[in-house]
DNA sequence: TTGAATTGATTAATCGATTAACCATATTTG
DNA sequence: CAAATATGGTTAATCGATTAATCAATTCAA
């Protein structure tokens, strides 16, 4: 069965079908009451629903976002997603998202492929060496936010947590005893939230012995038994992970060795997990504000889409340490 | 910057629309080469990108998927949805989703939703009381498929598994011992999958004392101390979650109460989660063919899509039990 | 009673891409 | 050489909704 137009409901009650749509629309126009009763009623009938695809066509309006996270597999993301959504349903705009996986090359298709969708604007969580996707688009005058990283070279409208401040706090507090050996698991990766959380770890551990080991995000369960090895070969006692998913990677390789925690060894991380709960020494964490951040986000692009100006701002939201049993 | 459009092009190059859009489309026309070099450098040059608004307005075809899951918090939808999407985007679809927490009236809402967005198809994880969306979709002629869960006086596409045997396959590992007491927590919940798990215990309770707490989705935090409480008042020595959700919400009461697994009690949850995994005796669990239940689903869809035959398929995958420490 | 104002509705252009149906030239063919 | 056939393109309608411009019929004012 066909969808049901406007022009089906102009033949049935004998009108054009500029009269319905008028009358649908709710415009301030000039229609006798009788004709707009019978229109209501026969569309009613008829369960008529307007085809948002060709509004789109004549308005340039789509009313859709396109969302790109650096890994919808992460909870992380897939919260922020979430939120996100429901954010942009209050204002009646829809988000098609997908996952760069930390490829610039997947991030680049992602936008291509969203913007011939015509969206209205994105919420991108940029990946390493997209510059010039941000710079494309900024080109393109089309409204963007940059969510958990940025770049400093450009003045972009973005959304982001302290990441030194949070790295810096956790860490202070794991590692209180001076001169012992530290360490901390990173991401092998140039962009701005990970230096700034290592940064954040260097400067809350300038009286201790520190390692540092840096994984490539598309190879942590072959490179994660290597940098735990190393810890423990370095006699850390106390180890700070940069991300939810690092943390998970190596606890799975900690509770293989029968590595004790916090007993013999202390840990915290970044971000969290609903594992970090169930563990028997259940993990401290840093807590990103991902409600917060979503909202925000929407916030910067609704204000971005509806008006001329193009100042851009950025965001710069708490976060919070949860200190648990892990780092005691 | 207004985005390029054929017509751009056409002037550019001196020719019309028309010929802009044989070209580029690559269809069989008569167009000399030198007119066709030219204008596929001028695009090239403009980098011009198709509308698809205007393609899907002319066609009558979005290349988009409507998914409704019940609950995109659950891992387990989260998974399937990344599935959903990957596997659609293998045939150049996109997949706009919802979650309609269970509650029939939100997914009636985003139903209409997605129509006005003119998705060519749904896949749909049906709530309780949502019979007459169906009917409905049934009746527009609209391609859909359901998942996880079906009507059996509907007939349409499903893709589901054998929750019948799953829960009596794991039930019947867990509770060994006859005469013994023994418990499941499922959702207060007429749907055929919740029904098929707890005929599943039962059946394979026979010469058990039998407890069933039902809890209603919406108030799972408010009702799971109580079941959990009748649980133990019963002296139930096995006990069985209907879901993931469940069981994660039942092993932090359990674990107030410090209640210890297996050894006071041993359990069995349907469904995956990391957190089952880090509890300090991992839990036994259903997994699901999360996968496999994602490509059939579209698979289906496809073909229901591109062919105009109208038979029905209900596609039945294979569950898998794995047991852990937590149920021996 | 004639011109002006009001009411109720229609026409037609538009958004961007597609495509069937034409229309010129140019080249063969009998 | 006239008719047939290629060759290389253009025109215009279409998808469905919107909206400025216009028109016809009535009512009102002077």
């Amino acid at each position: 069965m066909k969808k049901v137009s406007l022009k089906d409901i102009a033949q049935k009650v004998g009108v054009s079908t500029a009269t319905v749509s008028y009358v649908l629309s709710n415009k301030k126009c000039r229609v006798g009451e009788s004709t707009k009763q019978k229109i209501r009623e026969i569309a009613k009938e008829l369960n008529y629903q307007p085809n948002q695809i060709a509004k789109s066509l004549k308005s340039g309006k789509t009313f859709t976002f396109g969302l790109i996270v650096a890994d919808i597999s992460n909870p992380f993301f897939a919260n922020i997603a979430r939120v996100i959504e429901d954010e942009a349903a209050k204002h009646d705009y829809t988000v098609i998202f997908g996952s760069s996986d930390e490829s610039a090359q997947k991030s680049w298709k992602l936008i291509q492929f969203l913007q011939n969708r015509q969206v209205d604007g994105f919420i991108i969580v940029p990946t390493e060496n997209s510059e010039e996707q941000i710079a494309y688009l900024q080109k393109q005058n089309i409204p963007f936010v940059l969510l958990d990283r940025y770049f400093p070279q450009f003045t972009t409208n973005n959304v982001v947590i302290n990441n030194y401040e949070a790295a810096f706090m956790m860490v202070s507090k794991l590692v209180q005893k001076p001169k012992s050996n530290v360490g901390m698991i990173a991401y092998k990766n140039s962009l701005i939230h990970m230096k700034e959380r290592i940064r954040g770890f260097e400067e809350a551990t300038k009286k201790h012995h520190r390692f540092i080991e840096k994984i490539s995000f598309a190879a942590i369960d072959q490179e994660i038994g290597n940098a735990i090895e190393n810890m423990l070969e370095n006699n850390v006692e106390a180890l700070f992970f940069a991300t939810n998913t690092l943390a998970i990677a190596g606890l799975k390789v900690l509770q293989q060795k029968q590595i004790k925690i916090p007993n013999q060894l202390k840990m915290a991380s970044f971000d969290e997990s609903e594992a970090f709960d169930f563990f028997y020494s259940p993990i401290s964490f840093i807590e990103q504000p991902i409600k917060n951040l979503g909202e925000t986000a929407i916030s910067l692009l609704m204000s971005e889409i509806n008006s001329t100006q193009t100042e851009k701002t950025t965001k710069v939201l708490p976060a919070k340490c949860i200190e648990r049993a892990s780092s005691k």
